[in-house]
DNA sequence: TCTAACCTTTACGTGAACGGCAAGGTTGTG
DNA sequence: CACAACCTTGCCGTTCACGTAAAGGTTAGA
């Protein structure tokens, strides 16, 4: 199912009321949670063009270029990737995505094949990198758990045989039945 | 030549006869794949504090530093945290790792219990922020399938109407390896 | 003892990712 | 037409996370 947030139809833009609504960079920025100078910084880098500009060379963002800003969002503020990582996960799929309506009246099958075939793996290259730092993050959530539970023996043993024992470093293996009190 | 006072009885560089062997910074940069600047800017923002130093200051960082160390690099590069939240996530650990040493001569069970029950929260928080990131990142990873799912729904759409593509292309779920080297 | 290879602090430089003006043009509303 | 509230480009400033010398001290080995 889609994930467009159904917009009012109140638009502050050139009304064309017709299919597509075109947002202002303020009004877009608002509704992501970005500030203006960052979408403008992002087109100045190339990660998007807005789909078009009014008469007085407003900017004017549609539909996809939302979804597009909200994705580079994602990428930055939770996935953690720099400007030019996502650059490179975008790669020019901007062009690509305009190319998708010119080649919707193409009748060459073999054409149209090869350009879904292109976003395809273009996708999956982006999934791959997204998988591959979630393993990294799973990682390194299994080395805390360790940790707690490293943590959770000493109390068992504080709980048990009270006396400040000679300790150093690594307890025995055989402590893994500790109960768990509370995890996640 | 500097006054040699009083020294105590270890002060060495590489291991003596001592118990736990102490690393300069360099070493322990080229084991954990980061720069000296790295390592005493984490010093200099305080996200960590060397174990020792040699008698002409040189840092000396035991196993627990080195660990702090693959800690911090694993929560900026994979889990993708600024130095100033991951210092957050590593709070005053540094000051509780002090604390240990007390807790070791300790004999007020409940003081020792104190202290675990502190670093077992701090591990919680930790282990909340990064499921927290992954939660995210697998959410992202959710919605680019989703994109992928639509462009396949396309491809049917393609072979069901048209004769057969002369060539054809890698099978739907190869796995390639985007082995990408992280800049920096 | 001498020396190469480390290390120290201090300090200025840099690229990324914006923030924040200024000076001026554009748009919708009264 | 007036005007506030947008927008434009241009440009300089800032923070973060280091890079890169400079000037000198330290350590281990021959």
């Amino acid at each position: 199912m889609s994930h467009l947030d159904a917009l009012p139809a109140d638009a502050t833009t050139t009304d064309q009321a017709d299919s597509r609504p075109l947002l202002r960079i303020q009004e877009v920025a608002a509704m992501l949670g970005l500030t203006t100078r960052s979408i403008r910084y992002y087109e100045e880098v190339g990660l998007l063009e807005p789909a078009a500009r009014s008469e007085g060379a407003y900017r004017l963002f549609d539909e996809d270029d939302v979804e597009r800003l909200r994705f580079i969002k994602g990428l930055r503020d939770d996935a953690g990737f720099s400007l030019a990582e996502i650059g490179q996960l975008l790669e020019d799929e901007a062009a690509r995505t305009r190319n998708r309506a010119r080649f919707r009246t193409s009748r060459d099958v073999s054409e149209r094949r090869a350009i879904i075939d292109d976003a395809l793996d273009r996708i999956d290259r982006q999934i791959a990198s997204l998988q591959e730092k979630q393993d990294r993050l799973a990682e390194m959530i299994g080395e805390a758990r360790g940790r707690r539970d490293h943590l959770l023996s000493h109390i068992a043993e504080l709980e048990s045989g009270v006396e400040p024992a000679p300790h150093e470093h690594a307890s025995p293996a055989a402590k893994r039945t500790v109960g768990r009190a509370r995890a996640r």
